[in-house]
DNA sequence: ACCTGAACACCGTTCAAGT
DNA sequence: ACCTGAACACCGTTCAAGT
């Protein structure tokens, strides 16, 4: 039977999820929709493209309803729902992050950021800058979280995981940072 | 003529500046070496071991003289050495972020961080939070940066390179963050 | 100590051809 | 529109054997 874009999609995603990155391979996928490896190809141009497809699927199921209303709880929470779309399929921070830094998807959530820090009259030259920094700590958090579980859990290394620092603190001092900046202007 | 692991680790550094990651081959450096491929696994036990090697050696090359006193300073240098051996080096922020994630090197800088942070008198609850969301911050730009300038020259993706943010600014959200806590205890 | 040679079990991608 | 089958040019790793 025929499949579409989105049945391969789907199979992507659940394949990475139940296997990892490494085994998220055009060849695997086709075994796995009972299908040539080639064609795959009819309905992703290249593995790159299937990878940003996934990465937005991601970010897409991680969707939450938005609450806050003050600007710093309005980063937060974008934050953290970026954090745990992520950390909800295993190396989401590893695809997210390098669909974003390669500019191929995964856009959804610096341009959100982007917007509550324009809302929150933010000069706009600082604008650009905090939204990535906050996308940077967050990336580079949850990237760190997963790999150093995987680590352990492959016994790779004996680490422990417990000192693994808490993620809300470490963002508050780059919402503080901004803060700061705010109110001596 | 038989060569010693130093001269494997140079060669694998040069490859991967030369061509980068994905030409990190076992293979293709066996062939550099004028050696089979499975003559490496005499010099590292696995490519993993070989990478957190070149990642260490990256962040060797990169070292620089401290001049700095006052802790927010002591902080910046530190992190601005950490950024320039990274980007000094083609997917240089891919291999140190990803080998220090794993736990298996790549850990230099955040003691560093860490001792800074405990000579400025913060909490130690807080040096851990403080010191990784600095490194956090630091792989997540030199990672964007670097892999989008490839995406560019790869003609990828048309993604205009100016709208790059500031690295010391977003650096200085961090610190002053931080700042302010001090301040308020 | 350092390496060869061969093998095993894989990759992404292309392309003519089929239905 | 969606797929097959075969090919091309690769991977990391193991292991017995050589010097």
């Amino acid at each position: 039977m025929a499949h579409h874009r989105s049945d391969v999609l789907a199979h992507a995603v659940a394949l990475l999820d139940a296997h990892g990155l490494a085994a998220l391979t055009m060849r695997r996928l086709g075994a796995e929709l009972g299908v040539q490896p080639s064609a795959i190809y009819h309905h992703f141009p290249s593995k790159q493209a299937l990878l940003a497809a996934v990465a937005d699927e991601i970010l897409a199921r991680g969707a939450r309803p938005r609450t806050a209303a003050a600007w710093p709880d309005r980063l937060r929470e974008v934050c953290s729902e970026l954090r745990h779309a992520m950390l909800g399929c295993t190396d989401g921070a590893d695809v997210v992050a390098t669909v974003w830094a390669f500019g191929l998807g995964a856009a959804a959530p610096v341009v959100e950021l982007e917007k509550v820090l324009t809302d929150a009259d933010v000069p706009a030259e600082l604008v650009p800058v905090a939204s990535r920094a906050l996308v940077h700590y967050v990336f580079g958090h949850a990237f760190e979280e997963q790999t150093a579980r995987q680590a352990v859990s492959l016994g790779a290394v004996d680490r422990s995981l417990e000192s693994l620092p808490d993620f809300d603190l470490g963002l508050d001092l780059v919402v503080d940072g901004l803060r700061a900046r705010l109110a001596g202007s």
